[in-house]
DNA sequence: CCTCCGTGTACGCTCTGCGTACCTACTGAC
DNA sequence: GTCAGTAGGTACGCAGAGCGTACACGGAGG
């Protein structure tokens, strides 16, 4: 059409279907036709068509005017986890962490800027929002953010740390690219990161690398408490060698070794 | 095309490019373009455009000639949780379930005759498969899903019964619909229930009821344990009126009233 | 009664999406 | 070195999938 759209090897219909179902959120939970229309921006016979198909896959439901998505649309998130081995390998570690700390656990991997969590072992809810599997965070302001940079490669780390302004959650977050590439250096010296403060007041979390075959670091570990049961010394004493040794064990269980690269 | 295919209203490209990304599985982590023609049985320059569509909204990944799911996957699902303020609010009390219990605490709905996990707080590996958010079972084998037929409109019951032959995962495994029938009204009138090794040798759940404001059944909350650790009788005993407390609880978070209906 | 909200349907046009056919790049056998 | 045999990319022309406009309909509220 106006020449600018004109990308070839795009496949119109599925991206717009895909928007419709995402169109689904706390703010519209069961919107009507018309609401979906406008909230996507396509005709209404447009989004109906997308509706009954969708539909018929049983990814959402029609009723008394009104749509909603089934439970069927977690099964397009399991493929992602059933892909991964190593999710489902992390996840009896992680109970077993959990277990020794009583703190909750996560796994979580890199997705641009961002982190997100894979694998999840919640105790005590210490963060105002609801963390779960899928669930993002900015990189540089978490423990498992600075672990997963501190291996990743140079121009992925230049291109997080290009973006201006670099989100700053608590006063506490450090944003100054020239402090956050020394704490990266030394989280990869070191082999682990804690951080205190910086994704949210109160919050505090420490976090080790695991290890593919190929010695690449594919996912980070994360221990989470708050400010009220422990401090950064504590964690660094006790928690931190707990949970060096349990990502090695994962990197072990995928067949890696726990070596320094 | 071929007559039986004119189906109105149906966006071919939309369900075909989602085929394409369920095409990610255990057994096909990452796949080669030709493997997933192959796999979806379209034609290789459609599975490229699909592709080439699906990373351009950071769903895939294309390198060195295999392709692989991106974690935003897990957004998706995302979507389901967030339109479900249920599920939300139940994360709390379910931690807090865990955490009385020390065994792991489950809220679940019925998506036809199966049984969905929507919210989990796991504390052991009981069970041999990895139960997630999103993991479906077969509803008539496990107290979650008694829970949810035995209020369900008695077509949907019907329908689910009607499916021969019932799975039966175990050789304790009640397959026979009076039985069943006869099993929900009882169910019903008690206001919970527990099942023994019917889905899994050596696996023990009891589950109560989550209501809408309606006073409608939304969804079942269970805490699962291991014939190892505690009977029936304890269960009975200990976690039933816990549970469904907790349950009762959640009820009043939404709105609800824990009244029989 | 009419109006305003909403959904469903018909229909013709266009451009999206289709697959065939062909080309290129790499790999390994011999 | 050649030559299959494998893979992915691309061109292209056709068909029909998917598009939106326009209209019918049904219920709620004035």
């Amino acid at each position: 059409m106006t020449a600018a759209d004109g990308d070839r090897d795009h496949v119109q219909s599925l991206e717009r279907g895909i928007t419709v179902l995402l169109a689904f959120d706390a703010e519209h939970p069961n919107p009507t036709l018309a609401e979906l229309a406008q909230l996507t921006g396509f005709s209404r016979p447009a989004v109906r068509r997308f509706l009954i198909t969708l539909e018929r896959m049983g990814y959402v439901r029609g009723a008394g005017g009104r749509w909603s998505l089934t439970p069927r649309v977690l099964a397009i998130g399991q493929h992602y986890t059933a892909s991964h081995a190593l999710i489902e390998l992390a996840q009896p570690h992680l109970l077993h962490l959990a277990e020794q700390t009583q703190e909750s656990a996560s796994l979580a991997t890199l997705d641009g800027d961002e982190v997100v969590y894979v694998a999840r072992v919640p105790v005590r809810r210490i963060m105002s929002i609801n963390v779960s599997v899928g669930t993002r965070v900015p990189a540089h302001a978490t423990s498992m953010g600075r672990v997963l940079l501190a291996w990743a490669p140079t121009e992925q780390v230049d291109d997080v740390l290009a973006r201006h302004p670099l989100a700053a959650p608590t006063p506490n977050t450090v944003t100054d690219v020239g402090v956050l590439r020394a704490t990266l250096a030394e989280v990869h010296r070191q082999g682990w990161s804690v951080v205190s403060e910086e994704l949210e007041t109160g919050l505090l979390s420490a976090s080790a690398p695991v290890r593919d075959r190929s010695g690449a670091v594919v996912a980070a570990l994360a221990s989470s408490t708050s400010t009220g049961r422990s401090t950064v010394e504590q964690l660094e004493r006790d928690v931190v060698p707990l949970l060096v040794e349990t990502a090695d064990r994962i990197t072990a269980d995928l067949g890696g070794t726990a070596r320094a690269s």
